[in-house]
Order: structure tokens, then C-alpha cells, then sequence
DNA sequence: GCCAACGTTGGC
DNA sequence: GCCAACGTTGGC
């Protein structure tokens, strides 16, 4: 029996949004080209939960949450050399970045802002408070997670 | 738009 | 392997 993982990804909404999850249902959250915040991804397991946070907002802070409904699964865009993302040094055999495809639970009432997160917890218990943090996949220790949804 | 923080690149 | 230069993130 395994427990319930929690994450956060950060997105800029004017490139990907929470409403832009709830349309399409799920997305494959690709284009993340940094190895700390790939290790995490390749960590998560099904059924984990993911709050879904704006950044380059104002005010920034956590939107929704969403689940992990697939995992493992290599970064089409590392072989696009359409793509932004394309890694030319990646290849079919030895890709080197994996990620998961998450799907839409649901968006908060109101969003939970970067400065109230900021006000409840400190850069040990949570991360994302820490200045010049900028990971954009974490994980949210369990009994944060808790008091983050009862906010 | 500014700039602090910090990850990455590349010369040596 | 060091580290300066550079590029990016992201709050403000």
C-alpha cells in the first residue's frame, strides 16, 4: 500500500493554463529541460496529486490540482526539431527526458496566492517559498499538502 | 522593465 | 575541474 504523493508544477498561464487543463481534460506535461525537475517527474507515480500553480502572474499562486494518470513517458518534443524543446543530443534509444501526462481534477474557488503560502509556511515545509526558487517540479510533503487544502 | 537567483556552457 | 560569462526564471 502505497501512499499519495504530492507535487506542484508551475506553468505561465498565457502558455498553458488550469482552464486550458480543464478543456482538454489531460495533458502530457511536456518541454521541462531541467534535470532536478525531470528526476521528480520520473518519480511520480499514478494517482499522485499535482497542484497546478501560475507563475508570472500577479498575483502568482496555486490554481487547481490535477492527478498523474500516466507516467514515464518520453518527451515528444525532444525529438521535434519543430520544437522549441528539441534536443538534438536525445535520441529514440537513449532519450533523456521523461515525463508524466496529468489530468484535471479541479480549480479552486480561489486561488491559494504565493503570498498566503509565503504567510503559512516556511521555506523548509514548502519549497516553492524559497526566494530565487526556480524549479518549476517539486514535491509538497503529505501533511503540507493537507493544510495547503484546507486553506 | 528590472534584477536577483541560479542553472548551464565552454574556455582554459 | 574551475569559474566567468551567459541565459532564463519569475517575483516585484
Amino acid at each position: 500500500m502505497s501512499e499519495t504523493n504530492y507535487w506542484l508544477v508551475k506553468s505561465e498561464p498565457n502558455t498553458y493554463s488550469i482552464s486550458d487543463l480543464q478543456r482538454e481534460q489531460v495533458t502530457i506535461w511536456d518541454g521541462v529541460r531541467n534535470y532536478q525537475a525531470r528526476n521528480f517527474l520520473r518519480e511520480m507515480q499514478p494517482g499522485d496529486r499535482v497542484f497546478f500553480y501560475h507563475s508570472n502572474t500577479m498575483p502568482p499562486g496555486i490554481v487547481g490540482l490535477a492527478e498523474v494518470s500516466s507516467t514515464n513517458i518520453d518527451d515528444p518534443t525532444q525529438f521535434d526539431p519543430q520544437s522549441k524543446y528539441y534536443d538534438p543530443k536525445s535520441t529514440i534509444a537513449a532519450p533523456r527526458w521523461q515525463t508524466v501526462q496529468i489530468k484535471f481534477l479541479e480549480t479552486f474557488p480561489q486561488m491559494i496566492t504565493l503570498e498566503t503560502l509565503k504567510q503559512k509556511f516556511t521555506p523548509e515545509e514548502l519549497q516553492l517559498v524559497k526566494t530565487g526558487n526556480r524549479l518549476s517540479v517539486m514535491p509538497v510533503a503529505g501533511a503540507i499538502a493537507e493544510k495547503i487544502l484546507n486553506l
